[in-house]
DNA sequence: CTGAAAGCGCTTACAG
DNA sequence: CTGAAAGCGCTTACAG
């Protein structure tokens, strides 16, 4: 069975296919009941427009690329979901690629995706949303992306982010207002932005709180479960160790607890324990994770909104800032 | 800058764009010499074809979807990554679709993806793969595509998928090496082909070492952590508790481990638990589980690799099976 | 408000 | 081994 093609729509719709690709592309000028007629026939045929067709004669691909580079699996997926939902919405395409490279080598990469798949724009998620190669390739094509938490705010392209500077100065306090005063601190990856968002609200918060910022209690981190095992075992072999202990992220929040559990240190009786994220894993370790819920699906949804907007305004949108929570579950209690 | 197209190829090297399709599509019928030079032009113009105009004039879409239904995050990014390796070596593109319905109005559903789309074939991962009524809307259009871990074999379709069953039973040999003879088993979600073969498995390694299968030691289970917290409950509360526990994947193991840290139950010392899938989950609990390693990444590398061979020759290829292996780590030991 | 013509950048089918 | 012509199914630019 044949495809049906547009000329079969005007045909039985008694029109001229100029007449269907306006009612299609929902443009002005067409009397309301020749679109009822159009869209009836649309129906009825069951048509769907050839992609192909439609990217060839108007030269535009109808692709929007999401770029990343190994972040965590469920945030990840997150962040295409909400792409990919917008997308939907307005018959766009999504296509994800996974990143390999870095530095120069990254833009090269980024830049033969762009000239293969001839993506119309990219949302581009963290840590790559802080990458100056990149942005300086895609600034040099000209291409309309944006941005996922980006680290520097002033660009002629607008983004999505979260407040996370604020987000970890109100776990800080929800942990002293526990009753905790020593309060260990696990780093996140120094490349990504949030990481020192994160140090900073923390910072802040015992700062109000006249508590002093100890750095011998503060402690590098990759974001990753070992580095958080790692440093959770620093924190709670020292000589007075911390009553509690807020990581960076979720990852590293359970490596923590790992190391805890290695001691014998009992959560939250002996130790509280925060994350951040609010990943699938906050829910699969125990006792299950008090942290920040992160609205990653609704930053790429949102994200992916404004560069729909841009394609189809030309005008560059105001960026979006978006709403976190604390979600406080059973690892931290009173000191 | 405008584009390069076929025609700035073909006038650079001094040929007809006929002969620069030819080359570009490997072809035979044209002289090494000539091959070379348009070769060298290409890359030096750093000319990629249009997809579209590919598309519309072969009447293909070089666009493979991979489609599935809520799996784990881990797991889905694995799948994700092997099909676009693959793709990408062919110069396909990967289109990935989250369904959402189930039954006739998962076939309407993957009905208009391929209506829209125009994908060339698809993939099928579990439990889709497994679902009778989406096979045969697939069948109906006679869209190519490759099943990953299907259920039903013979099909005009390949496959690519691993030993379950035997995987299962090894794991389970390995329990009762460690001396344990009353072991918990919770089965997967009811609907998933695999969690009968695991279960199947468990069963044959107790009857080949003189165990009897004791109904009351196996929990249903759905796949995800809350069900393996309970069933671990139940099975811990009993008044003679297994000293093993065998999960049908990663997460209900790590809720078996929550059921037995929330009663202090030590791991390994008083309970062996291991899990299935070795999933990022496996090493982000404590103590680390054993496991069974599947192979996600190269199942879905292979699945693609088949499903490119058909569109290729138009035969249909042998199903590929994957090897597995147990991963021995810190959640099981001597009973 | 509507339509006829040209053309997007390739592949197919054919000729030599 | 190579090429000239037609055509894929749409949109753009223009005319009325």
């Amino acid at each position: 069975m044949r495809r049906k093609t547009i000329d079969d729509v005007a045909k039985a719709a008694g029109v001229a296919i100029k007449t269907v690709s306006r009612v299609l592309n929902d443009e002005p000028n067409v009397k309301e009941e020749t679109r009822a007629r159009v869209l009836a026939v649309v129906k009825e045929l069951n048509y769907h427009p050839s992609l192909s067709a439609r990217s060839l004669a108007g030269n535009r691909s109808y692709l929007i690329a999401l770029v990343y580079e190994n972040p965590s699996a469920n945030y990840i997926v997150d962040v295409q979901h909400g792409a990919m939902e917008r997308c939907r919405e307005e018959r766009f395409q999504l296509f994800v690629h996974q990143c390999s490279g870095r530095g120069e080598e990254l833009a090269r990469e980024i830049t033969g995706l762009v000239d293969q798949t001839r993506a119309d724009g990219m949302v581009v998620t963290p840590p790559l949303s802080e990458s100056a190669d990149l942005i300086a390739a895609l600034d040099q094509r000209s291409l309309p992306f944006v941005r996922i938490a980006p680290n520097e705010k002033p660009h002629r392209t607008p983004y999505a982010d979260m407040d996370d500077e604020n987000a970890a100065c109100e776990m800080t306090e929800y942990l002293i207002s526990l009753g905790h005063r020593q309060i260990g601190f696990i780093k996140g990856h120094p490349e990504h932005f949030a990481s020192g968002q994160r140090l900073k609200g923390f910072r802040i918060a015992l700062q109000r709180h006249g508590i002093p910022y100890e750095p011998d209690d503060v402690k590098d981190g990759l974001f990753e479960f070992e580095s958080g095992l790692e440093a959770g075992r620093q924190l709670l072999t020292k000589p007075k160790p911390p009553t509690a202990i807020f990581a960076s992220n979720d990852d590293m929040a359970a490596g923590v607890m790992m190391a805890a559990h290695e001691m014998g240190i009992e959560i939250p009786r002996q130790l509280s324990v925060a994350g951040f994220d609010d990943t699938y894993i906050a829910r699969a370790v125990w006792p299950q994770l008090t942290t920040v819920h992160q609205p990653s699906y609704d930053l790429a949804y949102s994200a992916t909104d404004l560069l729909l907007q841009m394609l189809k305004s030309q005008k560059v949108p105001k960026p979006v800032r978006l709403g976190y929570r604390l979600v406080c579950r059973a690892s931290t209690g009173p000191r």
